[in-house]
This record gives structure tokens, C-alpha cells and sequence, in this order.
DNA sequence: GCCATGCGGATGTCTATACAACCTGCCCCT
DNA sequence: AGGGGCAGGTTGTATAGACATCCGCATGGC
């Protein structure tokens, strides 16, 4: 099972040779690994040696590990979920139209001072007001991403005030505010989630994290509105098209 | 230094007083850290502890491990290079309009049999001979994004026996061919490069890879390119602009 | 029936030690 | 002066053992 002459380390052939079997579906998702203990016996190495391996594998996603229960072969990778992005998106609309099921919560609400990328990008001085609305939204009851929207002050009177009738972010924007954003560009980075990201869209801090950028005008050019959104790498797929 | 009664086990507080010394710019991009053992005797740890506390950093991209050498900080992170994307992108006309230097080398030609996704992104039957055409593309001298290009094959007749004079992808495809691609959509995601990905692009498979699939068609309407690139997590920041 | 407790098994953390592999610079020999 | 080789420092890997913490289940008391 391991070469103790093949100049290789142990804890490296034993991740190729448990990537192999899951491959091979010796081990299905949701399977458990024997314990560490058992994998010292199996590969005649110390538990040390069979920790790092582990924490390898769980470092590729390949399991995961719960403490004092066992760990196991990670879940087929969850159906990525095809965003569609144009000039108006919803996000409400756009997650029904393929049958899943939206949902969304403001995380916060508050009025602060523009920093200078956030003033940049609606046109104002920095040091302006904006109304900063953070939002995270489901589908099928799951987290996927936050948006961290920020809207100039003075085009949103008394928004906090009514911050519990949100639910449809456009609409009602367009209620109170006639206000009816159009994207103009977005911008595609990927990273990794800060520590209150990750808890919050429930990732461990080494997934990775699809981040866009946008910018919304109004109907008469100004900008009116300017998100940051973190979408799971694991479940997102962004789609643009460009008609 | 570290706490032994806080209930937080030691490499973490360990990675989190290293992490502040670096913010707070003690140490600076470039610097040597302290060795292992170094370490062990400020934090009165053992140096398996260190190397834990190390592993984490590492992980997090703040600091890289030399063996024999030593550790240190982590370059500032380089800069994001702003790719626009439109419906006709030329990566060598992009690159050069930011005052960088752009760069390209074919990584591989062959003709193959499209398995499904290709097939069906070509509009082709599964099966059906295309050309595949991988590419590296730099700037500034390092590797940037590699791209997977599928050609139907009939429309490129003798494509590999011509791949030594490509330099610019989309000249050749015109001058040989009158062939000029327009994208119809792109998809984005973000993940983890595979090995060989990891390798060519010169990052470690921790760092994350934004992906984007796009399809182009030509100026009938059938689509000639369908193309998969992996650009650099760390180096990129793709634009779209909805006009 | 229901909750509490405890036990065994699992992972998490830490120490101590040893040797291997790699890098650098110094010293010595030519 | 130049090259080879060695010494010492650094990280990489592996072993052995200990205790902590968490989970699930079974047992027992109410």
C-alpha cells in the first residue's frame, strides 16, 4: 500500500491512494473513511502521518472532517446554479425561472460615509452619505450569496425606515424610490471569503468565492446604485451574454 | 504572547499575532521571519506548534515557505490586471492598451473527438472532429490565463500544420480562415486549478482560478469557437460592460 | 416516558525526539 | 583565483505518547 523505499512520502502516497479510491468509488459521498486510528493500522504509519494526509485531502475539498464523528467523502460537488446576468437582473425572478426557490434576508442596514471606491463608483465625493444594504439570499433554503449594496442618501430618503418590506429589492426600489436600476458594467474576481463571509454563506475560509462588482444607472444615466456580491464558488456559474 | 488559559489553541493564536505583526507592517513583504526554531523559543511552543501555525499562514497566502532557506512574508499582492471582456476581445490589443506586455505560447494542437459539453457548445454532434488549441498567454513576462479552444474541424483545415505562426489568435483565424469570431455569452466561476493548470500558471492549487466559458459565432451566426480560460485568481479582475 | 450521566470512540491539540533533504557560506586544497 | 567539500542552519517527514474536546449511544434513575 506504501512504498517505504519509493523516496515518496507516506502522507503524499496515501492522499494519491485515497483519491484513487474515491475515484473508483471504493469510498461513495457520504461515505465514511475508517477512523485514524484504523488508517494507522491499514498503512502501518503513525497517526500523525495519517492526519496530514487527511488534512490534505480535506484542504482539496476531496472529504470533510467532523470532529468526533469521523470524516467523510465530500458530496458530489451540489449542481453549480447557472446565474443569468443582464441589464436588469432580479435576482427573485431569475432563481424561480429555473424552479429552485429564492429567498433573502437584510443582514444590515445603515447610513455611513462613502470610502473612496465606494464613492468612485456612484459618482459623489467621498465622505457622501450612502445607504449600505447588505442582503443575503438563498436558494432551496441554502445560502449563496451576499450583495453589499450601497445607494447615494439623498435618492433613498427613509430607506432604513422601511427596511422590513423588503423582499423584492427591485420592486421596491421602484415603489418608493421610482426607481428602476439598469447595469451598466460588472466586473468577475475570484478570491476567498473573509472570516464573517464565510460563516455567514456557511463555507470554510479556503473555498473560493466568486465576487462581481456592479454598477447601476437610472433611467436618465445617473448612477444610482453600486453592489458588491460574494457568490459561493461552489454553487455559482455566472452567465453573460452579450446580445 | 500566547495565551495557555484562553481556551484558543496556540498555533491559532500563534498565526493571529504573526498575522497582526505583518499588517502592522513589523514584518514587510519580503522579510525573513523568525526560523521554526526561532519561533519556538519566543512562543515557548513546541516546533510542531510553529509548523502548524505556518501551514495555516501559508495556506492563506500571507507567507511562503522555503525549505532550507526559511519563511517570509508574501509579496504585496500583485497587482489586478482589469481584463475588459466584449464581444470581440483581443487579449493582445487588451494587454497592450493598459501599457502591459502581452505574451503567448501554444501549449498544445490536436485534433479530437468533442465529448459532450464540447460538442454541444459547438453545436455539434458528440464525437464530431474539432481542433483543440491551448494556449498560455503573459503579461509582463508571467503567466497570466490559459485557454482551450474547440474549432469544428472543418473549418479549420490544416490548422496544426500552421500553429508555429500563430501570435496573435485572432489574425490568424482571419488571414487563414476569414474567420472572425464574435462571443455570444460567457459563463463565470470560480475554483481550484487542477495539477498540471496549477503548474503552468505557476501557483500553488490553493490559489483560486476564475473561470469563464465562452462561446463565439461567426458573422452568419454558427458558432466556430467555443473556448474555456483559466486566468490567475490572484492577478485578475475581468470586466463586462452592458451597453 | 424522559432526562441525566457516563462511557467509548472519534478528532483536535501539544510535546519530545529523530533523521532526511536542502541551502548557504566558509574553509581548504589545488 | 577557483573549485570541492564540509558544517551548520533551515524546512520536511515520521514516530511515540499524552490529554482535551466533541459526539452518539446506552444505561440507569426519576
Amino acid at each position: 500500500m506504501i512504498d517505504k523505499n519509493s523516496g515518496i512520502s507516506y502522507y503524499r502516497q496515501m492522499m494519491e491512494y485515497i483519491r484513487k479510491q474515491v475515484e473508483d468509488g471504493v469510498y461513495k459521498p457520504g461515505d465514511r473513511l475508517p477512523s485514524e486510528k484504523e488508517l494507522c493500522a491499514i498503512f502501518h504509519v503513525n497517526r500523525h502521518t495519517v492526519r496530514q494526509a487527511m488534512m490534505g485531502l480535506a484542504g482539496c475539498g476531496l472529504i470533510y472532517i467532523e470532529r468526533g464523528k469521523g470524516t467523510f467523502v465530500a458530496g458530489n460537488k451540489p449542481e453549480l446554479i447557472d446565474y443569468k446576468v443582464s441589464r436588469r437582473t432580479r435576482f427573485t425572478h431569475n432563481i424561480m425561472e429555473v424552479g429552485l426557490i429564492p429567498g433573502a434576508r437584510v443582514l444590515c442596514g445603515m447610513e455611513v460615509a462613502a470610502v473612496e471606491r465606494v464613492a468612485g463608483n456612484l459618482r459623489l465625493e467621498t465622505g457622501a452619505r450612502v445607504v449600505l444594504l447588505e442582503m443575503l439570499r438563498f436558494i432551496n433554503q441554502e445560502p449563496f450569496c451576499i450583495t453589499t449594496n450601497y445607494f447615494p442618501a439623498h435618492l433613498t430618503p427613509g430607506l432604513l425606515a422601511k427596511i422590513d418590506e423588503i423582499s423584492s429589492l427591485y420592486d421596491f426600489l421602484d415603489k418608493h424610490y421610482g426607481l428602476r436600476p439598469t447595469r451598466t458594467y460588472s466586473t468577475f474576481q475570484a478570491t476567498f471569503p473573509g472570516p464573517d463571509d464565510a460563516a455567514t454563506l456557511e463555507i470554510s475560509r479556503n473555498q473560493p468565492l466568486l465576487v462581481v462588482e456592479s454598477a447601476m444607472t437610472g433611467e436618465d444615466g445617473t448612477v444610482i446604485q453600486y453592489s458588491v456580491t460574494r457568490f459561493r464558488g461552489d454553487r455559482s456559474k455566472i452567465s453573460v451574454g452579450f446580445d
